[in-house]
DNA sequence: AGATACTGTGTGAAAATTACACCATTAAAT
DNA sequence: ATTTAATGGTGTAATTTTCACACAGTATCT
């Protein structure tokens, strides 16, 4: 059986730790794996890297293939190049996030063979994963906790309208823990880069709280070209 | 002539950016390449992973047979993976950083013939370098600026013992602004991971200042395990 | 009409950041 | 011995930022 798969020499690869946020809870896309090794496991997304596409191209492609999500903005954060992380020989894996709103539309479904299904799985309680992707979630969460607190990332899980509240709850949930309702609005409104819309939200069945959204131009004239690194 | 050259399906290699600080001045290692491609250029520190070794390995490595110098602190922070950024093939680069200490002991000689010598080079006016070297050292400086200000790197660029002024004057040369002296001090200090030594500075023709070093333990001890990304 | 569940708001205390200028000390030059 | 050049070392007040903290308002459901 092990004898039919191919051996690797040297073979780069791609994997994606997608987050997203729903129902108060941070969550990431897993697949459950259709091809050994690991058959049967589950697994991030991930694939091998063909010879004519940069990493980039690689990482959107291999993405899409198996879950059908497209157009993300993924960012490379870690490579991880241990000399047996796969057991097939020399795999170098480059993993790259992406945080977006999980969207009840957009289906889930692999393209390919490779993936079985792919769905949404909290972060907490998660099980064990192939390869060494338990390992590459972690380091991928480390990044994004840090992360939410400098640059606008926030937003990109959020739908595009959003409540205060909500925005609040997604802090809550990456820092693991409670912030002050007062403060917490004072601080992200003082940012000057939230606009606030004339519409509020629907179907609660208490007071309806006013809709924001994230405004990019604004955000880019305050912060210039990067970051607040140094005021 | 150029038929000579191996060409690559899939190869990864470490490149190396290498800080130092020196005369107030923030530099980078180079080498002179002695092979083609680009045979004659400067290049940064960079080499072929063997299948047998991690990546991390590598980087240690390649940096000691290129330059000499061994048992840095280097750390990933990028992986380059454009399809065209070498002209023999496929090679995908994970790039590393170091700072340290230009210790005029510390002779630079390379082991192997790939590179002719290996110098320092002030990071302004760096010349065009081979390949991709200077997005990868762009890259690399842009990591460290920031880094600068959420970790103790600064002190693994100056000697063991230093003043409050040279360590000012590093803050200065990789912010590139003039920092408030009085301001500067108290703020260092105030963080309490500074030791003062009893010593004085010694052969300067003006009053000689005291040396601190950097005290690790307290440091770890404040900062408990990781950073203080958020207070 | 009342219960429920969330929205939305202000103030004062404490801490951190910023701006700012002068005398002290040492070695070298005269 | 005196002067000069160069850097070392220090404090305070104004401003800004952060933090802690509680209650009335409003929409919906019954």
């Amino acid at each position: 059986m092990e004898a039919k798969l191919p051996s690797f020499d040297s073979v780069f690869s791609i994997d994606c730790v997608i987050f997203g946020f729903e129902a108060g809870e941070l969550k990431i896309l897993l697949i459950e794996r259709n091809e050994e090794p690991f058959k049967d496991w589950l697994a991030l997304p991930g694939y091998i890297v063909e010879q004519d596409e940069s990493i980039d191209d690689a990482a959107e492609r291999i993405l899409y293939e198996l879950t059908g999500l497209r157009d993300l903005h993924m960012q490379q954060f870690h490579t991880f190049g241990e000399v047996n992380r796969h057991p097939q020989g020399r795999v170098i894996t480059v993993a790259y996030y992406a945080l977006i709103r999980i969207n009840g539309q957009k289906e889930l479904r692999p393209i390919t063979q490779y993936a079985r299904k792919a769905f949404w799985h909290p972060v907490n309680e998660l099980p064990k994963l192939a390869f060494d992707h338990s390992e590459i979630f972690k380091t991928a969460f480390g990044k994004i906790r840090r992360r939410l607190n400098y640059q606008p990332i926030a937003f990109e899980l959020l739908p595009e309208k959003f409540t205060l509240t909500q925005l609040q709850s997604l802090y809550e949930a990456v820092e693991n823990k409670k912030l002050d309702k007062r403060n917490f609005r004072k601080k992200m409104l003082s940012y000057g880069f939230l606009k606030e819309l004339d519409e509020k939200q629907k179907g609660v069945s208490y007071r309806a709280a006013k809709l924001y959204k994230f405004d990019r131009r604004r955000y880019a004239k305050i912060f210039h070209n990067d970051m607040n690194i140094d005021k």
